[in-house]
DNA sequence: TTGGGTGCAAACTATTTGCATTCGA
DNA sequence: TCGAATGCAAATAGTTTGCACCCAA
């Protein structure tokens, strides 16, 4: 395991990430790149835009949902769907899934391994799949 | 199985689906019903709109998303959330997952039976598990 | 009759877009 | 230098809300 699949990334890990995926390291990208990848985690696109201007105002918020759009076509976050109101970002890049808090819209994650799927539907093989994806929506009592 | 378990239903078939849910059934909510009980289908709201006032204006928008709403948290259709802008509402009521076509943004239905899962995590005992999602993404080549 | 349901328009929120400006290599 | 990236503001889309009116029971 190199430095790179560990968590917290430093700037310039930061940099090589971008490097390495083909992305021009912009002060804005960085930036952005160095809240998302400091530990897993989910946010969406006002979190991130409020984290990465806590101390000077360095970037728009067009900016920021440009260059989620960016990292998340070069597989460096995902995208997680589970709330109808807006879309979370997800730094863990290991294959995993999901918990969901209905009540508080709170989003947790499950390892790959506390979730076994033993059958999945023969699909036509022009299909390609994606991702799998489980999501357990639960509410407190 | 009674003739509510089955499609397509009657005007009079919605009218007591509606009752048995608690639901008062007004000209607007029963024609909505109509339309999302026809068949197993899945329809956005503004799909919904569109189908309702398709021989007069019947239905406003704010009724149509008011009424979704109303159906799905008497558990009447159920909303899948598989696409970053909008939310789909499902009328299929036996238990079934998703394969979701990343790239035209088509929904369709599988079997409860084709998607096997072996095994769940242990959750706090506080917690109530709603649902748990398997939503298959995918594209063609 | 009368309180819940509806329609409408306006408000709101998340996200996208067009274009002039700026900046990384 | 110079094309790619950015910022801004305005546009867009989906959804929600406030309130006067209406109708099912």
């Amino acid at each position: 395991m190199n430095s790179l699949d560990q968590f917290p990334k430093s700037r310039a890990d930061v940099v090589s990430m971008l490097r390495d995926s083909g992305i021009t390291p912009t002060h804005q990208r960085i930036k952005i790149g160095e809240v998302l990848f400091s530990c897993k985690q989910h946010l969406s696109a006002e979190q991130v835009l409020v984290a990465v201007n806590q101390e000077d105002e360095e970037v728009s918020k067009a900016t920021v949902y440009n260059t989620l759009g960016v990292f998340a076509q070069h597989g460096l976050i995902s995208e997680v769907i589970v709330d109808p109101s807006k879309v979370f970002y997800d730094s863990n890049l290991s294959k995993h899934h999901h918990l969901y808090y209905s009540d508080t819209g709170e989003l947790e994650d499950l390892t790959d391994e506390s979730v076994e799927i033993s059958k999945l539907p023969e699909l036509p093989n022009d299909l390609q799949i994606e991702d799998v994806d489980v999501i357990i929506r639960v509410h407190r009592n």
